[in-house]
DNA sequence: GTCGACCGAAGTGTATACAATTTTGCTTTT
DNA sequence: AAAAGCAAAATTGTATACACTTCGGTCGAC
């Protein structure tokens, strides 16, 4: 099972989901959807009922799959959790931490400035949540990886949709931050300091801007 | 979407795999399950995806579904999460624990008895698991729900497989301390408590016994 | 006797056909 | 003119048909 095709599909509506092509509350019909990538329904479903699992779209029974709309309430919640399995990862990380693994984080702090400062809002935004997926991989747990994974990737569109460029510059200064706390075996310092820098871009969020939306009923609710 | 038939044939075979009526590697034929409940491979097909999803099955590309057999290793990684994330729950639980929540623990702590008295395997399993589920609940937290029901559920099969009538009335003991601590309002010990208990969990599955299987390979291994 | 190639059966992967439901727009009624 | 009802079109849900891969076994070469 899970062909490549299928992926193909799936990676597809990601990147046009969370590059705002598709806005959330678009319907997605999966007979348009088949004749674009010039597959049959079949595979597209695949594909739809993926993206329902990493809640990026809505299926609703009968009636199709729209783009997804996470409301500022559910990134709370996303972040909540965060917090609480991040503070732990990173005094776990602080303890294993190697030199080579302080050098892998500062290359990869690089090329995040790199994508803020070219105003490359996508890519800044990838990078900016692969830094905690980094970390959790370089903890050799699986598992982790994978949930955290599911977990940032669970708020990237509302992040995409809320965070200005001086919030990611921010959270880049704090990343080197964090790695300096690492480099020094500070756990607490980085503990705290993780715990500080989730808070941080949770706050930077829940500025209520408009989130454009083709759902009438929330549009005016 | 998310038809009520293809929920059916999900719980369905949740519970075969769960209760042990499939053993870990056996095959999963499209065609007969179709047969077996009256649909057309379709469903079945669709059925399979979720089941993979939650790691209750493993989908090789033309070569079909296989009951899944989580290695110890796989279920220390899942442990090695909860720890970290449940320790911070339960920080968290304590601050903002009311009595009528400790009363409702009680309750199902009291269930969790008779599940082991009366030699329930399946029913014990599962409420030892719920008592950590019935926390994240109680702290109106719908992501943290999900994400730690997905963790307990992902061990469940090897919990199962492992835990002895003995290994599941010390979790109940430990239960009851840590409501205890909940009721002082005592969150550092509740932590110390939570994180020794799920130590002791996965202490008690590393036992080595042999996991029954299908496939041969894995079985000469 | 063993190894390898080929062929048939079985099973998965994809497309298409058909059924059921929803949506839409027109007509009718008040 | 607005609302209700109805019928056709569009869309989703399910089944089936067909293509392609894998698995087992037999036959033949060495």
């Amino acid at each position: 099972m899970e062909t490549s095709t299928t992926h193909h599909i799936v990676e597809s509506l990601t990147r046009a989901i969370v590059e705002h092509r598709l806005l959330p509350g678009s319907k997605l019909a999966e007979q348009k959807l088949a004749d674009h990538f010039g597959v049959s329904r079949t595979l597209v479903r695949q594909a739809l009922f993926q993206l329902s699992q990493n809640r990026l779209i809505r299926l609703e029974p009968a009636r199709g799959a729209f783009v997804a709309a996470p409301s500022v309430e559910e990134a709370q919640q996303v972040f909540a959790v965060r917090r609480m399995l991040e503070a732990e990862m990173t005094r776990a990380f602080v303890q294993q931490v190697t030199p080579e693994q302080i050098t892998a984080l500062r290359e990869h702090i690089q090329q995040e400035r790199e994508a803020v400062t070219q105003g490359d809002i996508t890519g800044r935004t990838e990078l900016l949540g692969d830094f905690h997926v980094r970390m959790a991989e370089l903890m050799n747990n699986d598992v982790l990886d994978q949930v955290l994974g599911e977990l940032i990737s669970r708020c990237a569109l509302i992040t995409l949709m809320y965070q200005s460029r001086n919030e990611a510059e921010h959270s880049t200064d704090e990343h080197v931050a964090l790695v300096a706390a690492f480099e020094a075996k500070n756990s607490d310092l980085a503990v705290r300091l993780m715990h500080e820098h989730l808070l941080h871009v949770e706050a930077s969020l829940t500025f209520d801007r408009k989130v454009p939306t083709h759902d009438i009923s929330l549009a005016l609710a």
